[in-house]
DNA sequence: TAGGCCATCTGGTCCT
DNA sequence: AGGACCAGATGGCCTA
């Protein structure tokens, strides 16, 4: 019998079953997908002593302490843990794959890291990503938007893009140009029907190639 | 070496 | 009952 979960030695314990030192080989043993990643990289760390610690004195004070009237419930049978952590593993890899096409969706330009294998962190994707949709909806209100304070305030779209919940994104030191152009666009959206859009804020064009991005919309969702 | 970022485990809660 | 979602805890890796 291995004991893939630490606290799978206090139930064996409670069970009445011989209690093993730990392997912690459990995603090596799965049979879902997290295979194909990496073996060592699923691989159950340790239990922390802190943990320990922390458990043991909670046990120790249920000992002392009155019955509580609501009982715990019990924790998840081995199979059902282990499910449960690569249903998790699987969830989080959803979400990481999501991040990844963000991250090819927003212009990298602005990023410090251009150029390098840095890839940009998961918060600096999201304020970049929120504001790369800021200026593309002032792009779309070009007229509107040119008297609004938003504008009065950041004079141009860098200051639009790097500007977040108060904290500045990377800027490249060399960029020069601070305007999007087809070609930042282009970038991102490789797909043949945006290479021809109009860029101008005031082009019709442009919102009539909006529908363009629907099969980027299509695929993030 | 401290701090940031990340992956993973874990238990709780809500939903179907 | 079991799955999805979430947040806390933890430790590894990397960089300034």
């Amino acid at each position: 019998m291995d004991t893939l979960f630490p606290f799978n030695d206090e139930l064996s314990q409670r069970l009445g079953l011989p209690v093993e030192s730990p392997t912690y080989t459990d995603s090596n043993n799965n049979s879902d997908s997290d295979k194909t990643t990496c073996d060592d990289k699923y691989s159950l760390r340790p239990r922390s002593l802190r943990r320990r610690n922390t458990e043991q004195g909670v046990e120790k004070a249920s000992k002392t302490r009155t019955p509580k009237p609501k009982q715990k419930p019990a924790p998840l049978s081995k199979y059902r843990r282990k499910t449960a952590n690569a249903r998790e593993r699987s969830r989080m890899r959803e979400i990481n794959q999501a991040f990844e096409t963000l991250r090819r969706a927003v212009p990298a330009l602005y990023a410090s890291n251009v150029g390098t294998n840095e890839k940009l962190t998961k918060i600096t994707t999201l304020r970049l990503a929120m504001k790369y949709i800021s200026t593309l909806k002032a792009v779309l209100n070009g007229p509107e938007l040119a008297n609004s304070d938003l504008l009065s305030d950041c004079s141009d779209l860098d200051c639009l893009l790097l500007e977040s919940d108060g904290e500045s994104l990377p800027l490249r030191s060399d960029f020069s140009d601070h305007s999007l152009t087809p070609a930042d666009f282009a970038v991102d959206f490789p797909d043949e029907s945006l290479t021809s859009v109009d860029f101008s804020p005031l082009s019709t064009d442009f919102s009539d190639h909006l529908s363009s991005f629907d099969p980027f919309l299509s695929d993030i969702s």
